[in-house]
DNA sequence: GATGCCGGGGA
DNA sequence: TCCCCGGCATC
């Protein structure tokens, strides 16, 4: 199949992790300089086993299996499980342990606790427990993609707790006992398929109605929601309201009852946590009236219940969470009460020890009107079976779609649909390629405004702790139609961008200001300019392209995901943050206890695009703008980080072959190491700047989605050890900057080193000497410039077809160059 | 093979 | 000037 090959391919060059030597936990980094394909009767799987000549950092080749280097892959993997996982948890009352980091800090959400290993049990239950140890490495690599798929194929069922769950985490500081005011979206267009996500967009979803919610524990109780199409909701939950805070509502979760909250006790909570709150909540705040605005429709409704009014009654579905994972979905339109269960935070129970039934039965209840969770089972008995839910594949469907809409990760999902839907076409074996296939279709999901999720727990993660700006702070602005904005914890001014005004779709970069505490204050601070320039990082609003289309097209969504790992300690390898990479170009939040970076490449590049347009300098042709962009990309986003990445020398002429073999470790590609060369990077990023480098969490996952099917091999890096040296990092091989996937366009990570164009990789000067000389040249210029280079866009004839060539216009009637989609 | 369009040409 | 079309560079 075509796409195991690419997957292979993709591999190729890849950066995994392989077992150390030395047997303990460190594993070692090298990069895959061959495949080769071994069969043996891999029962269990029915693949065939792939050996990975591996060429480690000292110089030697090794041969791994996959297993032993899935760390790679697992990679990929990982993401996909951690998000099912997730989910599990979410869904899971029970997973109390939350802890480990004491991450109880006290706005933690609760995804907090998970921990790697944490995710994997859950995901082993989820996943019928295939049998195998999680912690067991030697698991194979199919063995545990198929796990993994499996589990995400489950997260369809979760999609309206997911939603909130995330909706949750983007707001950490309503902690327990908090009461919120909640929107439900609908999603107007419904999205039956995969497929059609793609083209879901933004505008698709409308607020159908708000309620009031509250937060207890990790859980979120809906305790009064208004709608006026209960089977149209979707159950997406955003927060309208952040300030609000009803103290005065009751409707207490507590299992027992009636539906009084302590007021007292909540009271005390909800100062303690004021503080902090308010700090967060700025930003916040402006989605939220921008929200509102948006939503006046409704509002008129929705003002009416506001506040007084708590407990409400009315519900329309309900879902309840079981302890042993499964969790329930109610998601019909029966139910009235949704209850989340994130995880457990003590903290309420602490201060009010109720009856908490073991573990977190999730059974909520709700004041007065609202039923008991079990109840609700029973009347949706049916639901609770998960197989039965597997059955009706549309129901699902559909409601991912909303999860679709509120997750971060919202590709991912997508992803997971794809995959599943994938799966139940034919059954198909996890392995690589299909796990790669679920990367890509992440990328190409339609994200309807995802906001970032930013989880602001406590975590011991380095990140968070530097500076003082705390924990992450993706001070974005809201974009997009205002939904999502994220605001700063610990300041109470928004310290994060104001936000200005954007044009409708674009983003404004999260920036993760000072993570490594070094750098200067936190968000913005730094360089505003760099603001500008790469906040198109999480764009995700941008209307989507459609699905598998062509990632050349200015609109291709790709997404990378790093997943950081808190628990340094468990993963050996060292870590690098991919903020030094580009640390404009990336949204990051914690969750659980990863701490999460996300970037969407080509929201980013479209934005270099626009500005290049802007500018439009030099380049006068299309093809010059491409590869303006191109470079700029590269430039930003590796060079910014990587610094070293390029290639060094500008001989424009000669690319500089990537020489796979040493990896840099990334933390040396910290601004220390920088090469001097590096030029192009505009962003000053002056010494200290990328301070994620410096915390370190201990392990990298980075996952490379693309949109051709080009499949990545997720790449691990394993920054290891050390941080300082550098010895056998020198800078980043071209091909590294393809596994990191900045440049999205270039190929998957070809470890050829984005050959792709030499130019790209030069700086910017470079480029622009290369165009004039370009230009010089009589005749090459003549030919070059002689004929238009075909616009990316469709033209009538594409779009209306042969058939309505009457609808053409007329030059493309002509066959002249079209005046209607003009590029 | 399908497109997008330039350069020619006929009417 | 209006329309077509061959042909070629791209996709
Ligand atoms: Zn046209």
């Amino acid at each position: 199949m075509h796409t195991r090959r690419l997957v292979k391919r993709s591999i190729l060059g890849s950066r995994v992790y392989a077992p150390s030597p030395t047997g303990d936990g460190a594993p070692v980094t090298g990069v895959v300089q061959a495949v080769k394909q071994e069969n043996r009767d891999v029962s269990a799987v029915g693949a065939r086993r792939s050996v990975y000549t591996v060429l480690m950092q000292d110089g030697s080749l090794k041969e791994f299996s996959e297993d032993e280097i899935a760390a790679g892959q697992r990679f990929t993997v990982f993401v996909v499980r951690c998000f099912a996982a997730f989910n599990r948890f979410l869904h899971a009352a029970d997973l109390t342990q939350s802890s480990s980091n004491g991450a109880s800090e006290s706005y933690k959400v609760e995804g907090g606790s998970l921990s790697p290993e944490t995710v994997e049990e859950h995901r082993m239950v989820d996943c019928k427990r295939i049998g195998r140890d999680p912690d067991t490495r030697s698991v194979s690599l199919l063995e545990q993609k198929r796990k993994v798929v499996s589990s995400s194929i489950d997260v369809p069922h979760a999609r309206l707790i997911k939603g909130k769950a995330f909706t949750l985490c983007q707001y950490p500081w309503y902690t327990s006992g908090s009461h919120i005011v909640f929107g439900v979206r609908r999603l107007i267009r419904q999205v039956l398929a995969p497929e059609k996500m793609a083209t879901c967009d933004a505008s698709g979803v409308e607020f159908s109605s708000r309620g009031l919610a509250y937060v207890r524990d990790s859980r979120l109780d809906i305790i009064h929601e208004e709608s006026d199409d209960t089977s149209e909701i979707e159950w997406c939950i955003d927060i309208l309201d952040p300030d609000y805070n009803p103290l005065y509502d009751s409707s207490s979760s507590s299992e027992d009852d009636s539906g009084k909250t302590p007021d007292k006790a909540f009271d005390k909570l909800s100062r303690e946590e004021d503080d902090h709150r308010r700090g967060k909540c700025t930003i916040h705040k402006h989605k939220s009236q921008r929200t509102y605005a948006k939503q006046k429709k409704k509002q008129n409704r929705i003002n009416s219940k506001r506040p007084t009014s708590t407990r409400v009654t009315r519900r329309k579905r309900s879902r309840k969470v079981d302890d042993d994972g499964g969790y329930d979905t109610s998601e019909d339109q029966s139910s009235d009460i949704d209850v989340l269960d994130l995880s457990q935070r003590r903290r309420w129970d602490e201060e009010q020890p109720r009856k908490k039934k073991g573990k977190k039965k999730v059974v909520m209840k709700k004041t007065d009107g609202m039923p008991d969770l079990s109840a609700q089972r029973a009347r949706e008995p049916h639901r609770q079976d998960e197989k039965k839910r597997g059955k009706s594949k549309k129901k699902k469907e559909k409601k991912t779609a909303c999860v679709h809409e509120f997750l971060i990760f919202c590709d991912i999902h997508s992803s997971a649909q794809a995959f599943t839907a994938i799966r139940s076409e034919e059954e198909v074996d996890m392995d690589k390629v299909t796990a790669a296939m679920v990367l890509t279709s992440l990328s190409t999901s339609p994200l309807v405004r995802s906001p970032p999720v930013k989880v602001n727990e406590g975590l011991s993660g380095s990140w968070k702790d530097n500076g003082s700006t705390g924990p992450f702070t993706p001070s974005s602005n809201s974009s997009s139609g205002g939904y999502w904005s994220w605001s700063a914890p610990s300041d109470q001014s928004n310290p994060s961008t104001p936000s200005p005004p954007l044009s409708a779709d674009s983003f404004k970069p999260f920036r993760v200001p000072s993570l490594g505490g070094v750098g200067p204050g936190p968000a913005g601070p730094e360089d505003p300019s760099l603001d500008e320039q790469d906040g198109s990082s999480l764009l995700f609003d941008e209307p989507i392209p459609r699905k598998r289309k062509p990632s050349h097209t200015a609109s291709a969504r790709t997404a990378v995901m790093i997943l950081i790992p808190a628990t340094a300690n468990k993963d050996p390898a060292g870590f690098m943050s991919p903020l030094e990479i580009d640390k404009d170009s990336w949204v990051s939040f914690t969750w659980a206890n990863y701490t999460v970076l996300i970037r969407d490449s080509s929201q980013k590049k479209e934005m270099e695009m626009e500005r290049e347009r802007n500018c439009d300098s030099d380049c006068s042709d299309g093809e010059e703008d491409f590869y303006y962009t191109e470079i700029k990309l590269n430039t930003d986003s590796v060079a910014d980080g990587l610094s070293s990445l390029s290639p060094v020398s500008p001989s424009v002429l000669s690319p500089p072959p990537p020489p796979p073999s040493p990896l840099p470790s990334i933390n040396q590609l910290s601004d220390s190491h920088r090469p001097p060369q590096s030029s192009d990077t505009k962003e000053p990023h002056a010494g200290g700047t990328t301070p994620l480098s410096r915390s370190a969490p201990s392990a990298l996952y980075l996952i490379h989605t693309d949109h051709a099917y080009q499949a990545t091999a997720p790449v691990s890096i394993p920054s290891s050890s050390s941080n300082s040296a550098g010895s056998a990092s020198t800078s980043f091989t071209p091909t590294n900057s393809s596994s990191f996937s900045i440049s999205w366009q270039s190929p998957p990570v070809t470890f050829t080193g984005n050959t792709v164009s030499p130019s790209k990789s030069q700086g910017f000067g470079e480029q622009r000497s290369q165009t004039i000389a370009v230009l010089s040249s009589p005749p090459r210029a003549t030919t070059a410039l002689s004929r238009k280079v075909r616009g990316e866009g469709k033209k009538c004839r594409k779009v209306y077809g042969m058939e309505n060539r009457d609808m053409w216009c007329t030059a493309c009637r002509w066959k002249k160059a079209c005046q209607r989609f003009t590029d």
